[in-house]
DNA sequence: CTACATTATTTACCTAGGTTATTCACCTTT
DNA sequence: AAAGGTGAATAACCTAGGTAAATAATGTAG
């Protein structure tokens, strides 16, 4: 089984085998999690670094009135930020979605890593950039679409960026996100985005059941979304 | 006149004198813009980061339905991304909304100072931290709060952030932004804006008239916000 | 297989906030 | 001081999406 953190890596520019071999010892002792199970909560004080390498987890906050809005979804590959240990303490928790297997770096790895590769470092702020042009997106959904657009959207993103670490090869996706998961990232309630969701499948464009995404019509549904990929920046500078 | 960036970025942590002459002297010549300028539009190939000397200034994009979502107030002393230079592309625009003061650093520059001051290294992450915390807080208002409670949110905000670099002393602080600007920060139309703005002034909590923001009454903004400034991170860790 | 729990679906109803349009209050510029 | 422009305030009306509740479908533990 691959190390999908290094394939996401290597997909921002090529990585030296050394890299890959700093990478790979870095995450080499995972921790197994079960569902539901709070990484890290709002308020405590970061330590290490999390990487996500099998299963999906996300960020999120709860209000005063107990309503919760997730902040982004994680999928393997994906980590936290790579300066949180500079915080004294978290401004929102993080929890697993399915059962994961998540590696955790120091800070003191971390930083030995990035000063002895560029490379590493490059594709690491590469990745953080994306993940803020995911969070920019995120605003201008909320902001600016309607429900329906916002729905596709985040699907079109979802795909998006599980094709980009080889999850997906069809146009089908296991997507473990209930209902509410989903309603909860997009500020909707359930019983609308399930009135959204019996739409997009009428309209032809996509369908969720099961926990399996399936993108009928991809123009349709990314046309719908008026979705552009630009912030997930897959094409990169020639040259350094 | 102060060089508000240095002040920011020491109020997150003790500069040496030595820093603080790097940056000062990487901030020395700062252009000036009129209001409504944009320093750099979605698509453009990104070269240096901007920093906000002076004024005020946005992020944005426009959608293809010709709306605009508003991503970011930026206020003196504010900067952009730190590694922008690494993508082929911006993901969105950046104008100011006053005429400002505006210096550039190259990514060498950038480069260099942060190798040689794990000081100014530090302070710099923490901003950026703080910026992505800010953008989790707004992605919050967006999706689950309603539409007095996101005004008054963005009101508490951004008075404490022009109060943590000294912009005000007063419960009152120059707030260059208009209606438009702001209910398109906000998600939401002009027209209701100004209804919200209205209730909040018959609650006695804050009112904003002509660029003048006054809070009239913190402890009940707060608390129709559900205002909690950690995403703000002013409290540090004692020893690094 | 049965009981219980969670998630998805649908309906009926309601309200927060959008839309459109008009008037007012200012600044500038001439 | 008149004319034009921009932002603010308000009103009348309407719709996207929230609320509440009931039911159906699936999953899971014993």
């Amino acid at each position: 089984m691959g190390n999908r953190f290094i394939d996401k890596l290597s997909s921002f520019g090529q990585l030296e085998p050394d890299d890959i071999g700093r990478l790979s010892a870095a995450t080499s002792e995972p921790q197994s999690y079960t569902q539901r199970h709070d990484l890290i909560r709002e308020g405590d004080r970061p330590g290490h670094v999390f990487v996500i390498l099998e299963g999906w987890a996300c960020r999120y906050k709860i209000l005063p009135s107990g309503t919760r809005q997730i902040l982004a979804f994680l999928m393997p590959g994906d980590c936290c930020d790579l300066h949180v240990g500079l915080l004294e303490e978290m401004d929102h928790c993080i929890q697993t979605i399915t059962p994961a297997r998540v590696a955790t770096i120091s800070r003191a790895e971390m930083d030995a890593m990035m000063s002895e590769s560029p490379k590493i470092a490059k594709a690491l702020y590469i990745a953080q950039l994306v993940d803020e042009g995911t969070m920019r997106a995120w605003i201008t959904s909320m902001g600016r679409r309607t429900s329906i657009e916002r729905v596709a959207h985040l699907m079109c993103e979802l795909y998006l960026r599980a094709r980009n670490i080889g999850l997906a090869t069809e146009p089908e996706l296991r997507l473990p996100l209930s209902q509410t998961l989903l309603a909860d990232s997009l500020g909707m309630t359930a019983v609308h985005l399930n009135r959204v969701l019996k739409e997009l499948r009428l309209r032809g464009a996509m369908t969720l059941q099961r926990g399996n995404l399936l993108i009928s019509d991809s123009a349709r549904l990314v046309q719908i979304a008026g979705f552009d990929e630009n912030y997930l920046h897959r094409r990169l500078r020639p040259v350094a």
